[in-house]
RNA sequence: GGCCCCAUCGUCUAGCGGUCUAGGACACCGGCCUUUCACGCCGGUAACACGGGUUCGAGUCCCGUUGGGGUCACCA
């Protein structure tokens, strides 16, 4: 028998990080092993824009490559794959397990039930409903509509005993069946409850191994419950531990936002992208644009394999010391004996050096390809690009060397995209470099001439001059070189200046500093 | 609060009774390199929550305490 995993999210409008890391860990176990993932959608709470709710997962999904055999968009031999097509089903098992007694029509109100689960409460006792309005004959069931009661269908859960599960991760989990309520799976309308149709669904699709996050663990008695009642084989528990806050172990949550900023990594990480965004011209509110959605990642230009690699890392290894894993390798290693059974938090600087190592690992040629689209996006590349985009957007990497973490860091060497006339200045290294040192404008003019004889205009050429300017008029590296790069970049900071000198070419490089050398005459903008 | 789960450096983890004066990675702190930034290199700080057992021997097994977390819907 072939080993059968699914992600089952509902539509909620975005792809959580915690989410992903679940749907990673099902999809590997079943992929490495030859056998088949699946995607189903668990929307039985209608809502009204599922495609628009949906679109992000599937995007999401896609995008780090947790391909689904059979799901939305391909279908497949048990679909279909979304619970709010799947009612007959349903409401066929809920006659299944009605006939079975394992369960009963129930007519109590909200209102009668509150009450007794505050008196259970006063009591200091458990809540166990006094099955009061259970109907057991269809007497009762004409008797008790007559009064105005709206039915609903509960499981006759066991009142003894104990159940025993053997989950792969947490080993044996015993739990009380007297601590377990008589759930509700039918609403008086008709339609299913989450509990049913994840049982009815996971039998249907031949589900052999349900890998979910922990928070579904207390879940599993009344569902193993509906299993055996319903006379399908049980499958086989795997509950992962939860992905945490960043310095904490409350799960992550979308709606804490506020409190990760606080923690500094998360913080950067955050500022890091919505700079990249900003730049993109893309709305940054935090509601929809955050660490804790996958899709940050996709827009800010992390390699999806990177995001992978560290998540897969969050609660699992190998060994003592493995860290980077082609996606082969997670395929060929992973398994569900080696997760951790305790929550991890997550860490951003972690994942940053992932991501990091990752870059510098990717061929030159795949980085200028992510680069390039973000350059078109803020419209400092058109679209499509010329013919000398992508060799000079390869030197510029070459000579960036790792400073290019995610495809979106280009944006900071926006300055070889820019007309000469629209450079912007950095004002307080223009301060630093031009304005204040006394010399400076003086040196830079006779550097300028340097410049305009110099052949050729190559970067080792170039180091070699400096160097005999330096000594010929008795300075310091450091003197002129500063001065340069405000000059022609109008930034404190960058890679290597004769990379930078060559890549710009001798005649931007002149007009540039001639421009500089008007600009820095003027006043501090700031105080102009 | 009831029930359930969890517990090794700040973080992710290795460790499945002796090889642990606890290993690796990220972060951090020094130093080197250096035209800035980044990288790189060298070195360093840093953990078995606590208390009882079991055992010749416990980070590793058992119990308790403490702490953390999850869950208690006609949500999923």
């Amino acid at each position: 028998m072939t080993v059968r995993t699914r992600f089952a999210p509902s539509p909620t409008g975005y792809l959580h990080i915690g989410g992903v890391r679940t749907a990673l860990f099902a999809w590997l176990f079943a992929k490495g092993q030859g056998g088949q993932f699946i995607l189903r959608i668990d929307d039985t709470d209608a809502q009204r824009n599922v495609d628009e709710a949906l679109a992000p997962i599937l995007h999401g999904l896609k995008w780090v490559g947790l391909d689904w055999d059979e799901g939305p968009e391909i279908g497949g031999p048990y679909g279909p794959y979304f619970q709010s097509q799947r009612l007959e089903k349903y409401q066929a098992a809920v006659q299944k397990l009605l006939a079975a007694g394992a369960a009963y029509r129930d007519f109590a109100t909200t209102e009668e039930l509150q009450a007794e689960r505050e008196e259970s409460q006063k009591a200091g006792k458990p809540f166990v409903y006094s099955r009061k309005w259970r109907a057991e004959t269809d007497a009762d069931v004409k008797r008790l509509e007559a009064e105005g009661r709206a039915g609903v269908v509960r499981l006759l859960m066991p009142r003894e005993g104990q159940f025993v599960l053997n989950d792969i991760i947490r080993g044996e989990v015993r739990i009380d069946w007297a601590s377990e309520q008589d759930h509700v799976i039918q609403r008086a309308d008709g339609t299913c409850l989450y509990h049913l149709a994840t049982v009815v669904d996971d039998h249907d699709m031949q589900i052999t191994h349900v890998v979910r996050a922990e928070e579904h663990l207390s879940n599993t008695a009344r569902q193993v419950f509906m299993f055996e009642r319903l006379g399908y084989e049980v499958p086989v528990f795997a509950h992962l531990p939860y992905v945490a806050e960043p310095g904490s172990k409350t799960k992550l949550s979308k709606r804490k936002l506020d409190k990760y900023l606080k923690n500094r990594d998360f913080a950067q990480l955050m500022e890091h992208g919505q700079s990249i965004a900003r730049r993109l011209g893309m709305a940054v509110s935090a509601e929809t644009f955050n660490p804790v959605i996958v899709d940050f990642y996709e827009q800010v230009g992390y390699l999806p394999h990177a995001l992978l690699n560290y998540l897969l890392l969050l609660g699992w290894s190998l060994d003592d010391k493995t860290e980077d894993f082609s996606r082969e390798d997670m395929l060929k290693h992973f398994s569900l004996e080696r997760v951790n059974k305790a929550p991890a938090s997550f860490d951003c600087e972690k994942l940053v050096a992932f991501e990091t190592r990752a870059m510098q690992r990717l061929p030159i040629k795949q980085r200028v390809a992510k680069a390039v689209p973000f350059l078109q996006r803020a419209k400092l590349v058109s679209e499509p690009p010329p013919c000398d985009t992508a060799p000079y957007v390869t030197r510029i990497l070459e000579a960036a060397g790792d400073r290019l973490k995610v495809a979106g860091d280009i944006l900071d060497f926006d300055d070889f995209f820019v007309a000469d006339d629209a450079l912007q200045y950095d004002e307080a290294a223009l301060d630093k470099r031009l304005r204040k040192p006394v010399e400076a404008l003086p040196l830079l003019k006779k550097y300028r001439e340097m410049l305009a004889a110099i052949e050729p205009f190559a970067a080792d050429r170039l180091e070699a001059a400096t160097h005999e300017f330096v000594e010929a008029n008795g300075l310091k590296i450091g003197d002129i070189v500063h001065a340069v790069r405000v000059a022609i970049t109008g930034k404190a900071v960058g890679f290597g200046l004769f990379e930078t000198l060559a890549i710009l070419g001798r005649e931007r490089c002149l007009a540039r500093i001639d421009r500089a050398l008007n600009v820095a005459m003027q006043p501090s903008a700031g105080k102009a």
